[in-house]
DNA sequence: AACAGTTTCAACCGCTTTATC
DNA sequence: AGATAAAGCGGTTGAAACTGT
């Protein structure tokens, strides 16, 4: 959304107006104006303090209003655009281990800030769990995620990965500072004839069963899945995650995300 | 073209934590 | 040690943009 852009110049008089408090304290989107006049003074005398910040530059708008804006948008590092295929995997990764810690986890994607990767899970992941008819801190989805999922995302990203790839990847993406599951021994997410999931048992939000369920490659669990692989393969299809949710998908991943349900329920 | 429903994301709110006096 | 202000964080809202009919 970008009101800078649209709307005659009545209109926006009008709206300025009205979003004046009685303090005369403005809210409600910026103008081009006031991004320019917040960027020429954090430029020349530094951000923080930013009551004083926005009562010495004339800005009309209340310090937190101002630090907001300068992180999440008008901060020369800001990445803009859509969230890339690696960082849809670390965020989901992060996420499984972190929860919602949004800062924290933006502070592993460089450029991105918490209010757009909580967007991101607001706006994608959950409306996917909404599709698979599960709650998105359920067990149920998050092992959906963990083990269907984000290995499947990682074999479109190194398609010719071997286990401690992903490490790499991980390396590769920014992302420092603990081991993956995916990169322990006991994690084999890709060998010859099948794949094998492991719930790990050390994990912050997976269950202790240590279950392995495996997929057999040459079964063809779901052919929408393999033609998107083809697809993404031929760089004919969008690489983001939401692309790959099909209906067909949602079918496969309730089947097998039930059945990762019932095996961890008869283990327990 | 017009309308309704849905999605996206910038911005706000309220609470907690940290810094300063 | 307590009070106050500032900064930081996560949840929520609402308007614009998009999509379907």
């Amino acid at each position: 959304m970008d009101v800078n852009k649209s709307g005659s110049a009545v209109q926006t008089q009008v709206k300025e107006q009205h979003n004046e408090n009685e303090m005369g304290i403005r809210k409600g989107p910026w103008t081009v104006d006031e991004d320019t006049i917040l960027v020429n003074y954090i430029t020349t005398h530094g951000e923080g303090h930013w009551n004083t910040l926005a009562r010495c530059a004339g800005l009309r708008r209340n310090g937190k209003s101002c630090r907001l804006r300068w992180l999440n948008y008008l901060r020369p590092d800001v990445r803009r655009g859509n969230i890339t295929l690696q960082e849809q995997i670390l965020i989901l990764e992060l996420h499984s281990r972190w929860g919602n810690r949004w800062s924290k986890i933006a502070q592993q994607l460089p450029g991105r800030t918490d209010n757009e990767i909580k967007n991101y899970w607001r706006t994608r992941v959950i409306k996917q769990a909404k599709q698979l008819k599960c709650d998105v801190n359920s067990k149920q989805f998050r092992d959906t995620l963990r083990y269907v999922w984000m290995p499947r995302l990682l074999e479109r990203v190194q398609p010719t990965s071997q286990p401690s790839g992903v490490a790499g990847f991980l390396h590769q993406t920014g992302f420092q500072g603990y081991e993956t599951e995916w990169a322990k021994p006991n994690h084999s997410y890709s060998d010859s004839s099948s794949v094998h999931f492991q719930a790990p048992s050390n994990s912050d939000h997976s269950d202790s069963s240590g279950s392995v369920h495996t997929i057999e490659k040459g079964s063809d669990p779901c052919p929408a899945l393999n033609n998107h692989n083809h697809m993404l393969e031929q760089g004919t299809a969008d690489q983001s995650l939401e692309s790959f949710w099909t209906e067909e998908h949602m079918w496969f991943l309730q089947q097998l995300s039930d059945d990762l349900e019932i095996k961890s329920n008869s283990l327990l």
